[in-house]
RNA sequence: GGGGAUGUUCCCGAGUGGCCAAAGGGGGCAGACUGUAAAUCUGUUGUCUCUGACUUCGGUGGUUCGAAUCCACCCGUCCCCA
């Protein structure tokens, strides 16, 4: 069976992801497809940075925008929603770009992970929630090292979050973390992907680039965005976004606003920070530096250049 | 002009004679990551020829076997009185 040709733009955020994947949409007849925790909600616009019609350019954008805060969301989820959609594009002969900055989703949708149906049980996370504070996270872990010590080993008993996980999964399925992992990666990707990593040789320029962006982002109304979440009942994880905790202290009358911006500046560079982190680590990222070009045009066509050559079409 | 306080490693801040390259926090850097992932968690952070050596605690000089810690003077900052 021939594979899909799909094309990844991945990187931290202020890269330039977006521009870089609605380029490419432009000349390869594409589409794209969101990858990012944080776009998928509807009404948070400017602090997720979402792209807004004039930049979009007439290409369609999936997977963003279509769930209301508060609404639960998960990987699984993501990945089974971008895979439907991948099929749809190149089912009309055109060509999915996935971009985005969520590299769990990212690399969980391009490797093809199989998540099983077993959901969460709240009994069970309380429970053990309770164990690790009322005892200690290492008695939670010593659980988990009971039952699982090949995933006990890799996890920090301070990472509570984690370990729940990991003995709820037992706990529901018979099967250990480990087990579930292994067999989640059995199938092969039915995707022909291409990744590009937008990066910045040096650091100071991206997170120089990331401070303007959240200038950019007060701007134009991020503290009434805020205003119209919260009138709206602001809650679960579309609240753990970066571009909105970080104003609620000044909301309350907590913080000026100048310290709490520079709060959410400094947020927004260690996230960035950690998307490195992750990403770095994949040997397949094809990465472009954008402080080695003058301009975006030829940023643009380095990128046309790796398609090219990755003759995936 | 008089009185009081203070100056510590990138920042804040502990440290009042040896156990101090110096607690703690922040930031930086690095890492982990399979149903909350913009979350969660970890390591590291003076230099070097690195299980030891060397240079640091405003400056200079001194006391002492030994000082970030004690003394003298100097420089800077802050507060109160005038």
């Amino acid at each position: 069976m021939k594979k899909i040709p799909v094309i990844a733009v991945v990187g931290p955020t202020a890269s330039g992801k977006t521009k870089l994947a609605i380029e490419i949409c432009k000349r390869h007849n594409g589409e794209v497809i969101s990858a990012d925790s944080m776009q998928i909600y509807r009404y948070m616009s400017i602090g997720t940075a979402k792209p807004d019609e004039e930049e979009m350019e007439g290409i369609p954008h999936h997977l963003m925008d279509f769930v209301t805060p508060g609404e639960s969301f998960s990987v699984a989820k993501y990945v089974q929603l971008a895979r439907e959609k991948i099929e749809d594009i190149h089912s009309r002969g055109k060509l999915p770009v996935v971009a985005g900055g969520t590299g769990l989703y990212v690399d969980s949708l391009l490797g093809n992970i199989q998540f099983s149906d077993s959901k969460g049980d709240e009994a069970i996370r309380e429970e053990l929630s309770r164990i690790a504070a009322e005892k200690s996270p290492q008695v939670l872990w010593d659980m988990l090292n009971e039952i699982d010590p090949d995933t006990a080993q890799t996890l920090h008993p301070n990472n509570v979050w984690r370990v729940v996980r990991a003995i709820e999964v037992y706990r529901l399925t018979g099967k250990t973390m480990k087990e579930t992992q292994e067999e989640s990666r059995r199938l092969p990707s039915p995707y022909n992907s291409l990744l590009i990593g937008m990066n910045y040789r040096d650091r100071a320029v991206l997170y120089d680039r990331v401070n303007r962006r959240v200038d950019i982002m007060m701007e134009k109304g991020l503290l009434d965005e805020l205003k119209m979440l919260l009138d709206m009942g602001f809650t679960g994880t579309a609240r753990q976004a970066i571009g909105y905790k970080e104003l609620m202290p000044y909301i309350e009358g907590a913080v000026p606003l100048d310290v709490c911006v520079d709060t959410l500046k400094q947020e927004s560079r260690r996230y960035a920070k950690r998307q490195l982190t992750w990403f770095r680590r994949n040997e397949k990222i094809n990465w472009i530096y954008g402080d080695d070009y003058d301009d975006t045009a030829q940023i643009f066509d380095k990128a046309d250049n790796l398609i090219a050559f990755a003759d995936m079409m």
